[in-house]
RNA sequence: GCCGCCAUCGUCUAGCGGUUUAGGACAUCGCCCUCUCAAGGCGGAGAUCACGGGUUCAAAUCCCGUUGGCGGCGCCA
């Protein structure tokens, strides 16, 4: 017997892929890993209203670029479990044959009532205290009676037979014991009217032909599971062992949803998150070792996760963390490492404009004094910008505070207008040559060093806050500090 | 309304009957380091383990109930 593991993530291709969606994708992903078993992709675009093409390549870019590689899905699709798309499968009538064999056998029937006959129904129902569900009227149309309804013109869907009694009971990895009792589930659809399985019937089918061992799946598919079970027992097939996930909740409490921000993936990168980083932070969402371990390498995930250690409460979402994390993994990378990061996000973002002009190499000693200030990949313009502009942009507080207040505006002017021959002559532009030079110039002068750091960094950078003065200065270079500082002691000290 | 799931610091969580004055991480606060901003180091505050009953010599841990939150109840997935 072939203790094989696999497990699939069968995204609706309606939308973005989803945060919540990702983390199950991660879950059954890192599951995969861990066991040597395959990570299947398979996309269910049945609800032909909502489905588009431009959907399924969204998801699929981003499975690519979150590393979640699928072994088996779009792509790759291996003869023996093909196609792995529903409605290509259901063109294929792989569905419908098993529809006859359920009629056959008596588990399911044609039901000839209309939306608005059932809706009709539940209304009732629900006025009566009594749960909203479809009260079985064709359950036992004779041909006869079949052949009249057809004869109106009526079209049918395929409803399971629901047992009136007993119950369904299955052992969740995550969750335990869970028991349903029949007479609270109703006659579901198994196949519309346009002969389009529905969303319970095509799971089952397709996890049982494409060998799934293991379900894992968001806690909101909880209450689909003895729907399904009843499926898998009326076909004779044996049920996968499901893992219920609990839910991701916004800041509110309520899932998480549009309402709360950001809940795309790419949104997430396209502020700048890390793929390994959110990846990271995910895992933690309703999963955790005994030791509470916060960062991973990408290895030591997959084999530290299991299953069995995944919570049952729901987690919230936080943004915080997520953001210091991203922090954390972008100070543990090389500057190379980020200079393609950063320039895959800046092509990402349709931003190629921004550093069209920017020397590489400059560039890349400018993240490198700002690594460890760069928590997003777009923190990196803002912080290296002064770099590359032409001319500083002066940020008025900084003006007021270091040139012009009375405390510091003629030890700074001094510095600044002394400086500019001082240091075209000075013999080495190195970094520490240059605090050196300051703090002689501050002894020299008896001021405080503050008052020729801070004069120095406004003239060349335009703010108060930047990288080491010093490292810096050697950046730009000789000629351009002193350029910067004879333009700033034109415009502020004439 | 019915059914189901869940319930430990603001947040993610550790804990699976005694080793717990309930541990870690984020956030927050203070101190140190320091040319600014960060990063880093150290420390503080923060949880009557939702509430009420049991079981037990012993409960955050097991059982029941209550309350609250969330989810489901579609010819959506």
């Amino acid at each position: 017997m072939s203790e094989n593991i696999r497990v699939r993530f069968a995204p609706s291709p309606t939308g973005d892929l989803h945060i919540g969606g990702v983390r199950t994708a991660l879950f059954n992903w890192l599951y995969a890993k861990k066991t040597g078993g395959t990570f299947v992709l398979r996309i269910e675009d049945t609800d032909e209203a909502r489905s588009t093409e431009e959907s399924t390549g969204i998801i699929i870019n981003a499975m690519k670029w979150l590393k979640l590689d699928w072994a088996e899905g779009p792509g790759n699709e291996p003869e023996k479990y093909a196609p792995y798309y529903q409605m290509k499968r259901k063109e294929l009538g792989i569905y419908q044959k098993y529809i006859d064999i359920l009629i056959e056998k008596g588990f399911a029937y044609k039901c000839y009532c209309t939306p608005e006959e059932v809706e009709q129904m539940r209304q009732r129902a629900t006025l009566a205290k009594l749960p909203p569900k479809y009260d079985g009227t064709c359950a036992n149309l004779t041909k006869e009676q079949q052949a009249q309804k057809e004869a109106e013109g009526r079209t049918a869907v395929i409803r399971f037979k629901m047992p009136k009694e007993g119950k369904v009971e299955f052992n969740d990895i995550v969750r335990g014991h869970v028991t349903f009792e029949n007479a609270l589930l109703d006659d579901f659809v198994l196949m519309k009217a346009n002969g389009v399985p529905t969303y319970n019937f095509a799971c089952v089918v397709d996890d049982y032909l494409m060998d799934i061992t293991h379900v894992v799946r968001g806690d909101d598919h909880i209450s689909n599971t003895p729907r399904q079970l009843h499926i898998f027992k009326a076909l004779g097939w044996k049920e996968p062992i499901f893992a219920h996930l609990s839910m991701i909740l916004g800041s509110d409490g309520a899932r998480l949803s549009k309402r709360h921000g950001h809940t795309s993936v790419l949104e997430y990168r396209r502020e700048g998150y890390l793929q390994d980083a959110l990846i990271n932070y995910l895992s933690l969402l309703g999963w955790s070792t005994a030791e509470s371990q916060q960062l991973f390498e990408h290895d030591e995930l997959i084999q530290k996760f299991s299953l069995e250690r995944c919570t049952s409460s729901p987690a919230t979402f936080d943004t915080a963390k997520l953001l210091w994390m991203n922090g954390e993994y972008i100070r543990k990378k090389s500057i190379d490492e980020i200079y393609d990061l950063f320039t895959d996000w800046i092509k990402f973002t349709n931003n190629e404009e921004l550093i069209k002009n920017w020397d590489k190499e400059v560039l890349k000693k400018a993240i490198s004094l700002e690594h460890e200030k760069i928590k997003l990949l777009k923190d990196i313009p803002s912080l290296v910008e002064f770099f590359f502009k032409e001319h500083v942009e002066f940020d008025q507080e900084a003006v007021n505070k270091v040139f012009l207040s009375d405390k510091n505006k003629d030890s700074a002017k001094l510095v600044l207008t002394e400086s500019i021959d001082r240091l075209a002559k000075e013999s080495s532009f190195a970094a520490d040559a240059l605090e050196q030079y300051a703090r002689n110039f501050a002894a020299e002068k008896a001021i405080k060093a503050g008052q020729v750091f801070h004069p120095i960094r406004v003239a060349i950078s335009g703010r108060t806050q930047g990288p080491s003065l010093f490292h810096m200065m050697e950046v730009f270079g000789r000629d351009e500090v002193i350029k910067r500082i004879k333009e700033c002691v034109d415009k502020y000290f004439k």
